[in-house]
DNA sequence: CAGTCAAATGAACGTATGGTCAGTCTAGGC
DNA sequence: GCCTAGACTGACCATACGTTCATTTGACTG
């Protein structure tokens, strides 16, 4: 790699730090472009040099927070694990993650990002990241089913709700609705989500 | 009620659909108040004979829209069934409900709304609306505790939780990953609402 | 029919913000 | 020590949008 190279990159992630920084404090709506420069402290033409629009930089952000994310999921996974426990530790080490980004997720998660245009491309392409993500934890579910650990859903439906789940339970924090100690609520979501609310338990 | 109260109300009730059907045409984004004042078929500055500022404008909109929504899921409702019964008519009323107002929900679904800002007075007005709603949800559930249908789970948070589901499930639609019918959709809902993903049926 | 007045209008204003570009600075080659 | 390429700057521009207000409209009154 040229050493050109390395000074874009270095100055790529900066810049996408900074508005990752600017979306967490100011919300979507308050992301300007004047912020995420100040912040990154550069000056506003620097970041076209990067960036072409303004969408292109704060998707780009979107999109790589979303990737280490679930990148962080993923490394946390051991399939040698019982399927059960394999689900449980993968639900806690979602929610573990997903509370550790919340200052960045807020925007995400309280609902005023995601306006994926599903005809952007920029949109597409944070939706194909979210959906590889999807995929893996269905993945990890249908295993359970071969396994008979779990009963025959649909994978890519369990998936997506039990996401909805985890992010539902921290945008009620946010909405302060809620006040039970964390780990508590993570806990909650794993009964829920393997147990429902059905009167006999089903260990 | 005079004339010019009669009329008033009038007015408003037509810049607020006028605002609604806006929002689901644009996004939350896209609302502006020139679109709203053209599809009312009225001049921008009449909307501000009656809404001081455009903020005011949106969040009664959506704060009107949720109150029809959440007054006709109480309608539907109908104590005297047997709780489980109740529960599941509760949910599938719910998901009627949002699915045929998804065309106005689609941007507070898809995520562009709610930008709650938990610190200004329109956006407590809302969240106070949703939670009411939540109130009552959790009532029921409370109640099927009570007569032992389900086991004795947070309500307040199952409520919560059940909501995320349904508007989680619309999400999915919306985001193009879902192909199923909507009634399947529902009753998956009610199912894992319900039962979870346990291996044992629990009937 | 003239007068009155509130409702309605839409041109105009101020501001915020995405985007541009002529000029400055600096590292590196000669 | 000068020169050049190109990274960087920030004043500037264009536009979109919320808000205002002087003017017009039209329904009602006497």
């Amino acid at each position: 790699m040229t050493k050109e190279e390395v000074i874009k990159e270095f100055r790529v992630r900066e810049i996408l730090e900074a508005a990752r920084r600017v979306m967490a404090r100011y919300g979507m709506q308050g992301t300007t472009v004047d912020r995420v420069a100040e912040e990154a402290k550069v000056a506003k033409g620097t970041i076209y040099l990067y960036f072409d629009t303004k969408d292109e930089l704060v998707h780009t952000a979107v999109i790589e927070g979303l990737r280490e994310m679930t990148a962080e999921v993923l490394a946390s996974d051991d399939p040698s694990m019982p399927p059960l426990e394999r689900i449980r530790r993968l639900i806690l080490a979602q929610f573990r993650i997903l509370a550790s980004n919340q200052d960045f997720l807020k925007t995400f998660i309280i609902g005023n990002s995601l306006d994926i245009e599903l005809e952007s491309e920029t949109g597409q392409r944070e939706l194909r990241v979210y959906a590889g993500h999807l995929d893996f934890v269905a993945s990890v579910l249908q295993d359970a089913i071969d396994h008979g650990a779990i009963r025959p859903i649909d994978p890519q439906f369990a998936a997506f709700m039990l996401g909805e789940m985890l992010t539902g339970s921290l945008r009620r924090r946010l909405l302060k609705l809620a006040s039970s100690p964390l780990e508590s609520d993570a806990e909650a979501v794993v009964e829920l989500f393997l147990k429902g609310i059905a009167a006999i338990p089903c260990d």
